[in-house]
DNA sequence: AAATCACATTTATCTGATTTAAACGGCTTG
DNA sequence: CAAGCCGTTTAAATCAGATAAATGTGATTT
């Protein structure tokens, strides 16, 4: 890593800095969670500004973003510091593509989708009490972009995501529809991994059962249905890595 | 509220400015979320320093930080633009926050309690099979405040909010654990609310199920005694208002 | 030993100038 | 008339340098 900081080129990341400002919070960011300044102090201000060849202004917005994301805490005298993780914003966009840039970890992995059994079957149940006509359309759309991709005619991860997201947003409660990052994060690394593990694709016939559910407005049904597609995922993890944590009991 | 507008005191917020950056963070987002902007063009950078009577630097960066947090975003030529609801995080403590400070809505308090009954049922089923026994000490802990409150001798609300954190925690899944805000101001604002409606207080009994589940590793009994606490209060939120969106089915 | 004071360090704030991005309108051209 | 080109203009983005405020640290005083 430090053999190519004389290169003046990085390895990622350039084309997502719209500007210096988000180009250097995309820098930092990284570095904080890939945990290059785990033992090290953080830099001030100052060093900050000189090593990334910016002025200070843009090197303090950048800190600025980075703490209201809660990866850092800035106070006088003593200096700009690293939080711990706990107080780390796991559902904001950035903070989630930096958590997944640093390495594939079956961890986390398993982590996403302990997520996504509980979000995600409730959503369906919610959604099968509220959805409207509109919603039950959105998530028939991705259940027949699915379809279509079973015959090679449109893309397995993008339709399966549609399908999730569609689902989520037909709860009608803001909270389940912020977790569209997240699932469409999971279902993306999922689908890597599963399709490494065993050879199948997803199911359109189970998503179809949570599809009918919503639509017959059956909470119980729904729930169950999209629960069943989740576990499946989650089985699969424990079967790479049968015990995760369970330390001292 | 225009009525004290010249007394040069505000009614709440001073404490929480830390220094005028955060002040000013602080005013914006709740603008914001209030609605103040809606209708309205955004300020521009300079127009926004000088309503505030700070300098453009703080501005800039209270802007960078409303940014981070999905509320706002800004081109060149375009100008600054308050972002819809759904790019929001809601996760955000100081969103939250705002969310709160605008007014007491059932809805608000629905959709926080239609998110804590698919979290913290799965997060107690989680605990019973992976918490340590640190995680059950907390648990535990948090009990036994409880039981002093009922006689008198603690907060009946913050010791409330200590068990469900316990729980939150003992899951091992910082995902799980990233909830707390959002749980403890949940907890904060059904409190109030079930004691108007009902004279009662949470019940001890409940929660000791809760904890025993854990502590006996039983996830599917911890799950139905943490379900039941939080669809006692969904129903009685759903008693004050029968029907939320049924929209167009 | 405790309280106080001077100092050093780092963020916080201000000011004003310069640069860059992108929407707008008018113009030219096919 | 439609499509593409080009200055104009506006607002954010960036830079530079100075000053203020906060807060540990250590010396000094009582």
């Amino acid at each position: 890593m430090a053999n190519m900081s004389g290169l003046g080129i990085e390895d990622t990341g350039p084309q997502l800095g719209r500007n210096l400002t988000y180009g250097m919070l995309d820098a930092i960011g990284r570095a904080i969670v890939v945990g290059d300044y785990d033992g090290a102090t953080f830099p001030t201000e100052a060093e900050l500004a000189k090593q990334h060849g910016v002025s200070r202004s843009v090197t303090r917005e950048a800190v600025k973003m980075l703490t209201a994301k809660g990866l850092l805490s800035a106070r006088p005298r003593q200096g700009t510091t690293v939080q711990p993780t706990t107080s780390w914003n796991l559902f904001d966009t950035d903070v989630l593509r930096w958590l997944l840039e640093r390495q594939f970890s079956i961890d986390l992995l398993r982590q996403f989708n302990e997520l996504r059994v509980a979000i995600e079957p409730e959503a369906a149940a919610l959604a099968a009490r509220v959805a409207t006509v509109d919603d039950i359309e959105r998530v028939n759309a991705g259940l027949k972009r699915m379809e279509r991709a079973e015959r090679g005619d449109d893309d397995a991860l993008e339709s399966d995501i549609a399908f999730h997201v569609a689902v989520l947003r037909a709860s009608r409660n803001p909270f389940y529809a912020q977790f569209r990052d997240v699932v469409s994060t999971a279902l993306r690394t999922s689908i890597r991994f599963t399709n490494r593990v065993k050879g199948r694709t997803a199911n359109v016939a189970d998503h179809a059962a949570v599809r009918d559910a919503i639509a017959g407005g059956n909470p119980e049904k729904a729930r169950k249905a999209m629960r069943a597609l989740i576990s499946d995922v989650l089985e699969l993890i424990d079967t790479a890595k049968p015990d995760g944590a369970a330390a001292g009991r």
